[in-house]
DNA sequence: GTCTATATTGTTATATTATTACATAATGTA
DNA sequence: TACATTATGTAATAATATAACAATATAGAC
């Protein structure tokens, strides 16, 4: 299924049709998760006017490995590691709910490896590490 | 804020509330996700009948790590794992969306070892791993 | 026991997230 | 061109989740 839509991650945004375009530069921009009726507001002036046009943009988006879905929020963020391969690692703040893309390349080897010693043939992986981030742990 | 709540997972059923009983006890005998919507269906005859006192159930015995949320699936599982901690690691099949708890207590330190390795002080991880199913292989 | 604080439950309304259905336009290809 | 495929536009609606407030039950302090 992943596998056989996968496309090279490397292909330029030229690729991108104009509403995948569109929706995949503000992610960039912003740097942090966005949800999608917050980009339908932002994009209200690009023309973008309906639900639907966003998440269109955003399923394509994810499949091209492009962009992934933080599930647990709701929301989306600009691949930030060239070599994650559809496979996604993050931490989450308990409390504010901040995120980071881990783009520590060994980790996915390792929970590849991981996977392997579990006789899982996986096609990804999704990892979550919940933590108190520093601004949070002060407070 | 997980530690400060986390409660002895070995707690017998009884320190449960009557709604949360009723919901955990549905959720045990499926041995599958169930969504929300679907266990307020399944529980009218209980007497439950607003989306919130579902809600509030769920998020109490998620909170006592009782039942964890597959978050890609909006759907709720009893845990499998008297060691889990919280930590929750499934397979999800990719065609099907068949999730199972992974029960492997190996892969719960290996995967607390790798935070460790990348220097993260984490409260707890979800891991999902994504393969195709038997059933799915096979058709 | 009774008072009080706290937790739990009940109920209505509403907010948020996502999809269905259908029409139109653009693009690629024989 | 003609045809299939992909992308877009639009309206309606489905699915998921929470806010706000009232009522009831429970556990300790006295």
């Amino acid at each position: 299924m992943v596998d056989s839509k996968m496309i090279n991650k490397k292909s330029i945004n030229e690729d991108l049709t104009k509403n995948q375009k569109i929706v995949f530069n503000l992610l960039q921009n912003a740097g942090e998760p966005l949800k999608a009726y917050s980009i339908l507001e932002s994009l209200k002036r690009e023309g973008l006017k309906s639900p639907l046009q966003i998440y269109r943009a955003l399923d394509k988006l994810v499949e091209l490995g492009k962009i992934h879905k933080i599930e647990s929020q709701n929301s989306f963020i600009a691949c930030n590691n060239s070599h994650c391969s559809s496979n996604t690692a993050f931490t989450i703040c308990n409390r504010c709910g901040d995120v980071k893309e881990i783009k520590h390349n060994n980790l996915f080897e390792d929970v590849g490896a991981l996977a392997k010693k579990n006789r899982l043939k996986i096609s990804r992986f999704n990892l979550e590490f919940y933590i108190d981030c520093n601004g949070c742990k002060i407070n």
